[in-house]
DNA sequence: ATGGGCCTTCCAGTATTGGGAAGGTCAAGA
DNA sequence: TCTTGACCTTCCCAATACTGGAAGGCCCAT
């Protein structure tokens, strides 16, 4: 199939395809006009892709997983390590986005919200940052 | 004081301070020789800046806000508005990690993990993702 | 004069696309 | 057969928010 088709199919933008082609993730034939076609194996790569990335692996992490993926004596302990080091990368954002929340909610529920100028949020900005006693 | 003085009672790296002037977001004067001098009041900035961007407001966001700082007669309103998109976006974030954590959790926690080539994480990548009964 | 540590500008790269121009190909209809 | 429109191609630029490095100027101390 040509690169419409497979992009309709794994829900990946044309576009998308291309640089996965460009950074060697994929290798689809060409036909005789030049354009790129896309076999089964490659749709399966593609949407195992959209799904990996879906999940917020790098793409080099993605590489990896594509060939362990496609080796058949691949050990799952390799597999599971590049996803557990994902997982704590993911946890890592969360905990920084909480604190990040955190501050910024008490201060926004700290400011009025009204016409006058005073506002705690820009007085937080521009203080140094509260420590905790002790 | 010079840029490296800047950097250092900032704690922002000098690369960034050159890069805030060049979107001017800030606008340091220059002494006889060329170089950057740099103000109290540049200082304070620089500092609005680095926390801002701490708690994760974009650049633009950081435009905005520091505006509205130097702004005196600026509304609470229009910073409270600016701090609860960012609040969202922030939340939404969140989520979206915490689904992505807890797909990529049951995968890891399914997956033996070791020798063997079976690997329940592969098989969640290449399959349709599972839909809940209804 | 020399050396080291600042400072300057400019160029290029990161990661992952998105947008768009300029042009080739194909299938269907008049 | 010609045209139209939907595909496809490559190439270049934009975005975010920096980061690294090269080449060279400035300043101070020895």
């Amino acid at each position: 199939m040509n690169i419409g088709e497979a992009a309709a199919r794994t829900g990946l933008p044309a576009k998308t395809i291309r640089y996965y082609e460009e950074i060697r993730l994929i290798r689809p034939h060409r036909a005789a006009n030049g354009y790129r076609f896309f076999s089964d194996r490659d749709l399966h790569k593609l949407s195992f892709l959209a799904r990996a990335r879906a999940l917020g692996f790098s793409i080099e992490d993605c590489r990896m997983l594509l060939a362990l993926y496609e080796d058949e004596t691949r050990a799952s302990a390799d597999v599971k390590r590049v996803a557990e080091g994902h997982l704590r990368r993911i946890d890592q954002k969360i905990a920084d986005l909480k604190s990040m929340r955190e501050t910024l909610s008490e201060l926004v529920e700290a400011c009025a919200g009204d016409h006058r100028p005073d506002c705690p949020i820009l007085k937080g900005l521009s203080a140094e940052p509260a420590r905790m006693p002790g």
